[in-house]
DNA sequence: AATAAACCGTTGACATATCAACTATCAGGC
DNA sequence: GCCTGATAGTTGATATGTCAACGGTTTATT
């Protein structure tokens, strides 16, 4: 099998994550938020059911250290979109929140985001995307355990 | 079509590319690189011959913005890796080269980088790279040109 | 030739990201 | 109960990225 084949491959795929980050951004950012921003105020919608989720969790979703996390809840915090609410049974532990002015930009935003999606990957049938997301998971599995050359 | 197999394209995308980045960080760190700055090794290696890049050029093609280069071609130059040059025939304009030092750093990582993704896409068939190479570029094209919902 | 327009690189403000080191808190073993 | 170790969040250093504004240099227009 062809290496450039292979190079081009995952050049390509770096490149369409890229462009599409930046092109949501022009979506995001008339709100005033940003991607991350974005997608914590997705997770909590959509993960966190009233019990809000600690930082270190956020973190692991979204695959950002949790160091990153403090500074991206100041700042939405700071706009009044999420809360820190105290753990009652961990001290060490905020339990990060949305608050209603942020799960109402979410419930705006969140249709929008959809029909972009729909418009990117529109003219792609089932079949195609079932066999794309087989390569990708595949490409995830022998990224996660791969191992340095020499 | 499901927009829920959609939304997962995508996300596996953004993913796939994040993940690939990141385990990339291993393989550059030792060296004292950053994905970006092999990038730029790269693309100077391989797509200027002798007469250097310019920031701008160099911008483009890895798709940053220009006072982002300022910055990365600073740290290389400051290690020695690359130099800027003056442009003959235009003033404003900086060549950026490869030093020896830099050509040499990037031949001794080139074959690790291949042989990784080479490890990463193992077990792929050429057709099915092909297939999700047309995908990709179906993608890229349609996100090149979306308008705003509503 | 002189003015206007476009272009290049830099700078400063900001958001995101990592890592290492620190403080506070919790959980286990003795 | 008391140390020991793990865990949560913060902080500071550094790298990458955007955008807007600025100062020099071309290039175009008149």
């Amino acid at each position: 099998m062809s290496t450039n084949a292979s190079l081009k491959l995952i050049h390509e795929i770096v490149a369409a994550a890229d462009l599409f980050l930046n092109q949501s951004q022009r979506l995001f950012r008339p709100h005033g938020l940003t991607a991350p921003q974005y997608n914590v105020l997705n997770v909590l919608a959509c993960v966190a059911d009233g019990k809000g989720l600690s930082q270190r969790e956020l973190g692991d979703i979204l695959v950002v250290d949790r160091s990153n996390v403090t500074g991206l809840i100041d700042r939405m915090e700071k706009c009044g979109w999420v809360r820190r609410a105290d753990d009652p049974a961990d001290r060490r532990i905020y339990r990060v929140e949305l608050t209603p002015k942020g799960r109402k930009l979410w419930a705006r935003i969140e249709p929008s985001y959809r029909e972009v999606v729909a418009q990117v990957t529109a003219g792609l049938d089932a079949k195609q995307i079932q066999s794309a997301l087989t390569l990708l998971a595949h490409l995830q599995a022998r990224a996660t355990s791969w191992k340095l050359p020499e």
